[in-house]
DNA sequence: ATCGTGATGACACGGCATGTCATCACGGTA
DNA sequence: TACCGTGATGACATGCCGTGTCATCACGAT
């Protein structure tokens, strides 16, 4: 028998979700949490930089995946194909059939600002990945700036539609809806400024 | 003579503000500031809800000013040349000849993650108010909430490459180099999915 | 059997943020 | 002049946050 369980790190996410559903994000304190898995207070941040990063945990592999999504792409691609590519397989592996799993996590994250503030440095931290990705392909500073700024806006438009749907839709349509009516809004034309 | 200064807030700013300067947000703490300011730190509080807030005093005006932006451009006009005017009206009220305090200011809130977080949700704040201006505008859900977010972007996109400049050419400029340049991407012919 | 490594416990500490009550200036009113 | 309501501030207490430091113990390698 070991002096500590092998799984504290296990222990603490469990029992951060429980509480968090229970009596909800903000008046969840860290010795409470440890408390129920049987650590100290110490011990958890040793794990978590702080209460927020519970609901952030392995988000630190996403920027490496957006680069390779984008770096594996065929040299030939131009940037649009490029970010419809990408959308669609980020839509299909990491975000169809976990509808459910998402609207209770958007719950949980949209109940705190400082939740939802965290979210959103995730969008941007993932943003400079594929910024710099971009960049790496040969595209102009302000070009890739843009691919990745406007690639988020595509996501989170269509992921916010989708999660918001009475039906049973999946995700690539209202990527497709979304990206159509960017490209109509964006294309009128003789109302170029000058 | 009254038993307090009349002034508490401003010389509350102020001396924060000087010690940002003097010795970086992280290591500038409330007692600090309040003793430079000649107050009590619990007054801090009653001030500011934390310490970033202090970089961002005046900011609840901007969600109304977008509104207003929004909801008082003509009738006629279509998205396009709303975000266009829009735009070219934030750049040249707000930004145009403020240069040198903009860069200090991303200094300061380069140096320190909460600060980082904080700039996200003023720009996501703002883009809901937009989205919202735009729905009373009878624009769609999707096309109000692409067109805010877009909006975003492109003011973000074209500030950073305006503060990175080695010259001296006017944020409109960046702007319109921003809109040409997305318009562009996004037009590319039969690159459309499906 | 010994030792290094790594995770955890235990303790201390300062800053952060809030609740509560007393105090004082100011303006209005009689 | 006297009184009173209002609002800002001071003063005090409290609990959580997050980090530094050192001791302790299990495990694996040698």
């Amino acid at each position: 028998m070991s002096r500590w369980r092998p799984d504290a790190r296990e222990r603490l996410e469990r029992a951060a979700l429980e509480l968090f559903a229970e009596q909800g994000f903000a008046a969840t304190t860290v010795p409470q949490i440890t408390e129920r898995a049987g650590l100290t207070t110490r011990t958890f941040f040793r794990h978590y930089a702080d209460k927020r990063e519970v609901l952030f945990a392995g988000e630190a592999e996403l920027p490496a995946m957006a680069r390779r999504m984008i770096a594996d792409a065929p040299p030939s691609a131009d940037p649009l194909t490029l970010i419809t590519g990408a959308l669609r397989a980020v839509a299909d592996t990491r975000f169809e059939g976990r509808r459910a799993d998402l609207l209770r996590r958007r719950e949980i994250v949209r109940s705190d600002p400082g939740l939802g503030e965290r979210e959103l440095r995730k969008r941007a931290v993932i943003c400079e990945a594929v910024t710099a990705a971009c960049r790496e392909r040969g595209f102009p500073a302000m070009t890739a700036a843009l691919l990745a700024e406007t690639s988020a806006t595509l996501l989170f438009v269509a992921l916010q539609a989708w999660l918001d749907q009475d039906g049973d839709r999946p995700l690539h349509e209202f990527l497709d809806e979304a990206l159509t009516s960017l490209r109509s809004t964006l294309s009128v034309t003789g109302a170029v400024p000058h």
